[in-house]
DNA sequence: CTGAAAGCGCTAACAT
DNA sequence: ATGTTAGCGCTTTCAG
């Protein structure tokens, strides 16, 4: 904790060095030539003022803020908060700052952070939409005037351009291994089905299953443990029992894992059991959990270096706005076999 | 993505309302009386023109930037991305944003980190040194003329106020716990030695094997998976072999927990295991793990706290400055009892 | 209750 | 090669 004195200014640094503010500006600007000796007589006492440039003033004198922003609804969780350290990174190479703003998906923070950046002038934005359809979004996003990449969720309307994992695909395709392994009374549980990623997991699922001709058996309410528990509870106790279980979310799995293991049920000779997402220790528990992992660095990298090339290619554009616009990014998800579908028994 | 229009000013705003922007200026600041009729034309115009306020314009003035700054090894760490999840409710609770930097634990980078932050004259911020005793840090720190808290690993010379967890009683806890239960060839596992944090668990580790009169069993090179199950084969291929093992960090946690499974050697029968830092599947794993549980949201609440406190009161200060450098808060881990020390087995 | 005007620290013409 | 000066957008005396 320290007192409060006033930062040196520019202009005491060219008082100190006995010199012009231009000349000052331009050593720490190294941009134009200055007689060396000057230079050195100004780097002098830069150091001993201990001057550093007030980036308020430069952002005023229309400099950009070599600052962007991002906008996730957690930056605990795992998913956000990787790409998050992705960002910073790449940002830093660039000597961009990142500021974090959280949403808990509530459209109201969302449009405080997005106004917040606006003020900010940051110079530009990587988004998790809370609500892909929403058309206040889309209305500030198109008023935003700097360049905006979505992240993990588009936005409707090609406002901007999205970089996402292929929800409905993974998912589809998770649910169909549970097919060919024979399984065919096929659950399908989770929670918070207003998430565009949900979604589209909800509808691969569903998609898998109607090719199959199979019923598709699903609860999108399982809001905790207990609402888990008793989902599995009831699936099982049916005259025609659950055999397999598809959970697309991370706490949906643990939740299911646990509750099966309580409940003394065997997996996957009983019940098998695929997540969507990976997480630490789903291939060291027993059984392992089969998983559908996401390209989650990459969808960070992805997004940033997007973002990146947009903010340099800001003066000279080689691509017309709209083609920028409708960019969409669609990366793929891949399945990881682990001993909880079937597919090999874990090591002993 | 979006076009490159200039934003709109006050004094646009003032030119549209038909008023001066000093008028305009007092509207949008709510502080001053101003007459209703003018007020609702201010409004309108504000709101026709999208216009947002130019935050470095009034930074320039002389006012706060209301931006804090979190410099930390890493923010995908769930530990510091749950601090930054923390800090960032509470800064926006105070209509604060939040800026964050990662140092890899380089100081090269923690320097350059808090530079760029003092360059964007942040109003504080909270650090993770990356060495507690680097002269360098200390001395930028005095410089730095912003409340500074440091987290989870203090700084040398009282220079700023610290919030860490109690790493030496949770380590010697834990040792003892194991102990207690009448383990005798007691192993440490760890790596990053050169941490703050790892090297108080081992102190305390050590104190605890010294006071029952036991050896010490330090490993500190354990970097990878390979070197962890090397180790543990070394370790109980000895004449006297290991009985239990302490890891001081997360990832050696479950590199051992792998390990031991893989051989076959049966938890807490042959080898106890007691591990620092909670994680999730920690208790759902067989046998569950016990682990020292470290209050990371408290420390995050509290680091915010302390910044926050002393940026609000840096006008009236009531502590004599020599009272808030000096004060040091030391948060108590606790250790959660699980199948892998041997108090109780998991219900099966 | 409202407006005119003076800067905040910096950069970029424009001079020299 | 270097200095002078005019603002960037805003807040804030100081008048009216």
């Amino acid at each position: 904790m320290t007192k409060q004195k006033k930062h040196p200014t520019l202009k005491e640094v060219a008082k100190r060095a006995g010199v012009g503010t231009t000349t000052v500006s331009r050593v720490i600007n190294a941009v134009e030539h200055v007689e060396p000796w000057t230079k050195a007589r100004v780097e002098r006492a830069i150091k001993e003022l201990g001057y550093l440039p007030n980036h308020a003033a430069r952002v005023l004198k229309g400099h950009k803020t070599r600052t962007i922003g991002l906008v996730v609804p957690s930056i605990a969780d795992p998913f956000f908060s990787s790409c998050a350290e992705v960002l910073q990174g790449i940002a830093r190479q660039h000597g961009f700052l990142l500021i974090v703003l959280t949403t808990h998906n509530e459209s109201a923070m969302e449009r405080e952070a997005v106004n917040t950046l606006i003020q900010h002038r940051v110079d530009g934005f990587v988004i998790s939409p809370a609500d892909a359809e929403s058309d206040e979004l889309r209305s500030l996003l198109t008023r935003v005037m700097v360049p905006v990449v979505a992240l993990d969720r588009p936005v409707a309307g090609a406002v901007a351009p999205s970089v996402v994992a292929d929800n409905f695909v993974g998912a589809e395709h998770a649910t169909h291994h549970l097919i060919a392994h024979g399984y065919k009374r096929i659950a399908c549980l989770t929670g918070e089905i207003e998430l565009y990623t949900i979604r589209e997991r909800a509808r691969g699922y569903q998609a898998a299953m109607a090719a199959a001709g199979l019923k598709a058996m699903r609860n999108t309410s399982i809001y905790d443990c207990t609402a888990c528990e008793s989902a599995i509870e009831k699936m099982l106790k049916e005259p025609d029992p659950v055999d397999a279980i598809f959970t697309l979310k991370n706490s949906v799995t643990v939740d299911a894992f646990e509750v099966l293991q309580r409940m003394g049920v065997p997996i996957p000779e009983k019940v098998a059991l695929i997540g969507y997402d990976d997480f630490q220790l789903a291939g060291t528990v027993r059984p392992s959990i089969t998983v559908v992992q996401q390209p989650i660095e990459e969808l960070g990298k992805t997004a940033a270096e997007l973002l990146f090339r947009h903010l340099k290619g800001s003066s000279a554009v080689a691509m017309p706005a709209e083609a920028k616009a409708r960019q969409q990014v669609l990366l793929k998800t891949s399945l990881i076999p682990r001993a909880s579908c079937g597919c090999r028994p874990d090591p002993s």
